[in-house]
Order: structure tokens, then C-alpha cells, then sequence
DNA sequence: ATAAGAATGGACTGACTGGTCTACTTTAAT
DNA sequence: ATTAAAGTAGACCAGTCAGTCCATTCTTAT
């Protein structure tokens, strides 16, 4: 297995188009078409659909995985501040796709958990993964007083990925980026908050 | 049209099997033999898998909105309290449904919301209402002095709203109510507080 | 009693699904 | 130059999809 071209392009092109439509809404012949692939290519390099689906979710978690360590480990800037241009960048996501794509791992994670063990768990390894990034940013921040220490930081990385994956969500079936504004505003005014008194 | 028990069974037959395994991978044949149903009874009460799909979601909407009331707008009950009670029935039906279900709403709204503009517009009057009624509890809230005036109450049952549907998303790739209880946590120790001093 | 329409029952259709199969071409090692 | 494997190509398969159609039965108003 040498040449990964068509892998890659099969791959690419796939997340694209689950991305847009979904999983089961997507079919194989419909990726084959959009990037001018053959099927006999698609089941040498996949041997089904769900092993297709499961390298789309690793080659987009891996790729999006570095954007988040170059965000959230950047030790120039104060970790509040890294976790706001991650906010940031959400939003100039989801108004480039014009409120229609989203996050695909939280796309994949509503569809999928029901309906399939095996992607429920890459799901939930990639959410875990994104998570921890986010722990270790919350220590930094607490460990210079930027965020008080009464909550543990494990417990504040479940609740801003939560709360995002919701606010991106509601972003969609408004088409607006109001709820995912709402959401920093008030995460960072009331519970990113200094220990010392206002 | 008098006879409506068929109709009933095939859209409550339709929001179960949808809630569990999403829109498109409900074929109406698996509806029709769950509930031993013919297709010409479905195709003379729905003109589409789309006009069905809308019928299930307005039933569901409607349904709940009667518990919304009943829960949110209890006067006996302090406003924060019935909030408490509320995440609790969401964390009992999540346990209920092994963490497979979610939020029918939240979930089409994920998978639809890409898909089809009626789909979209409909779920979004859903979430919309469900916000009203958040705001309608917050403002005795604020009224009472339980909490700050200095969010306004939209804004707060936007950030609700989305957070916890997206602790129910996470919940369904974790299989655990864990984020739930971490979102309710910190909403209620670091949002939704009383505005005198601590 | 009868006629009309509501509702049931299910065979059927064409399009499309994921997946298989085999013939062919290219690449790389010897 | 030969050979084996890697990769391309697309016809083809069984099954399923949403949706159509029409004969039949039930219900109700007259």
C-alpha cells in the first residue's frame, strides 16, 4: 500500500460530505462520484462503509487535534486568552460553512452512539482527548490565579466541551452564532473567573 | 379522517424508533412492521416520510412542552428549584433509555438541521419555545432576588439550553449522566447565584 | 338498505444502498 | 525481462429505500 492519494482524497472527500449531510445520509457511490474515485478503489483501501466512517473520524481528530495543542499550548499567550481564540476559531468555522456543518465528531456523536458500539468509543476517545487539552490549559490558568481552584478542572473541561458542542448545535438550527456568543460570554463573566473578590 | 389510534401508533411508534436510531436510518417499513401497520394506512395519513417526520416531531414537541409547564411554571415551587427538578427528569430519562435516546429534538436538530430547511425551521421553533419557557423561570428568579439581574435572562436560557443539550450528547458517547451533573453543578454554584456578596 | 368516503391491506416499482467480482493496468523488486 | 503485488476500473448483485396503486373492508350519514 503505497500510494495514499486516493486514499487521502477518498477521505477527505468523505468528511466533507458527512459533514454536510451525516453518516447514514451519505453514500458510498456519492463520495465516488464527488471525487472521481472508482469503487473497486474504495473497497481495496476500506473494507466497509463503518471502516470508512472510522478512518474519516481518526484522520479529522488527528488533524484537528494539532490546530488544539497549537491553540491551547501556546505558552506565549495567558491560557484564558488561548481558550478564547479557540472560541474564536469555532465561530469562524461554523460562519465559513454558513451554520451548516458544525463539529463533525459531536455530528458523528449524536447520530452514531445509538446506533454503533464500535464508533460510540472513537467517538468518546476523541472527545476524552480534546478534553484533557482542555485540563491542562484550566491547571495552567488556575495555577497563576487567573481561575479559582474550588472546581476541579476535569469538571470545567466537561462543562465548556459540553456547553460548546451544545452552543454549536443550536448555532445550526438557528443560523446564527448568537447561542455559541452567549455561551463564552457568560463562561468567562461567571465561571472563568479570578478567586479574589469583585 | 376520524379514526386517529393508527395515526397515534404510527407516530409514536415513529418518535421511539427515531429517537433510538435517528431519521434516516428509520426506514418506514421497519415503522410499519414495528407496529404491524400496512403502507397504505401510513400514505393515507402522511403525504410523505417528511410530513411524517414533522407530525412526530410536533407530537413530541407538544407532549413535552405540557411537562415543560408543569415543571417550569409550578408556583408552589421556588424557580431555581424547578429547574433542579427539570435536569433531574432529564437524567431519569436518560438512565431510563440507557443513555441510547437523548433529546429527540437535540438529535434531529443534529442531523436534520443541514439537511432540510422545513426540518430546520420546525426544531428551531421547538428550541425557541423551550427558551421562552427558561426565561419565563428566570425572570422570577431575578424577580425574587435569587439571582443577579446583571445577565438578562435570555441569554441565560440560551446558555441552559445549549448546555445541556450538549451534556446530553456527551452523556450518549459516554454512556454516563457524569457531564449532565458536572454541567448542573457549576450552573448552579457559579451562574446562577445570588448577586450578594459571598 | 345503500351509497360514499374513510381506512386497511399489501403487492409492486424504480431508484439507490453497501458490497462483490473479475478483468485490467501500473509499479517495484528481482 | 519477468513476476508478483498494488491499485484501478466498473459491471453487477441482493437487498432496501420511499413511494404508488388498487382491491377490499369498515364506518357513517342518509
Amino acid at each position: 500500500m503505497k500510494n495514499t492519494a486516493t486514499r487521502d482524497k477518498l477521505i477527505d472527500t468523505g468528511a466533507q460530505l458527512i459533514g454536510q449531510q451525516g453518516y447514514n445520509a451519505t453514500g458510498i457511490n456519492a463520495v465516488l462520484k464527488t471525487c472521481g474515485v472508482p469503487k473497486g478503489s474504495f473497497y481495496h483501501y476500506f473494507s466497509s462503509k463503518e471502516d470508512f466512517g472510522l478512518a474519516v473520524i481518526e484522520r479529522f481528530a488527528t488533524s484537528y487535534d494539532a490546530t488544539l495543542v497549537a491553540l491551547l499550548e501556546d505558552s506565549e499567550t495567558p491560557p484564558l486568552e488561548r481558550l478564547r481564540r479557540y472560541f474564536a476559531l469555532g465561530r469562524d468555522h461554523m460562519l465559513e460553512c454558513d451554520h451548516a456543518t458544525g463539529c463533525l465528531i459531536g455530528n458523528l456523536g449524536q447520530e452514531l452512539s445509538g446506533q454503533s458500539d464500535t464508533f460510540r468509543d472513537a467517538l468518546n476517545l476523541v472527545f476524552q482527548r480534546w478534553e484533557q487539552r482542555f485540563v491542562l490549559c484550566l491547571r495552567e490558568a488556575q495555577a497563576r490565579g487567573d481561575i479559582a481552584m474550588n472546581t476541579p478542572p476535569e469538571a470545567l473541561a466537561s462543562f465548556i466541551l459540553t456547553g460548546w458542542e451544545g452552543a454549536i448545535l443550536r448555532a445550526k438550527t438557528l443560523k446564527s452564532v448568537e447561542p455559541m456568543e452567549h455561551f463564552e460570554k457568560i463562561l468567562f463573566e461567571q465561571v472563568l473567573i479570578s478567586p479574589s473578590p469583585r
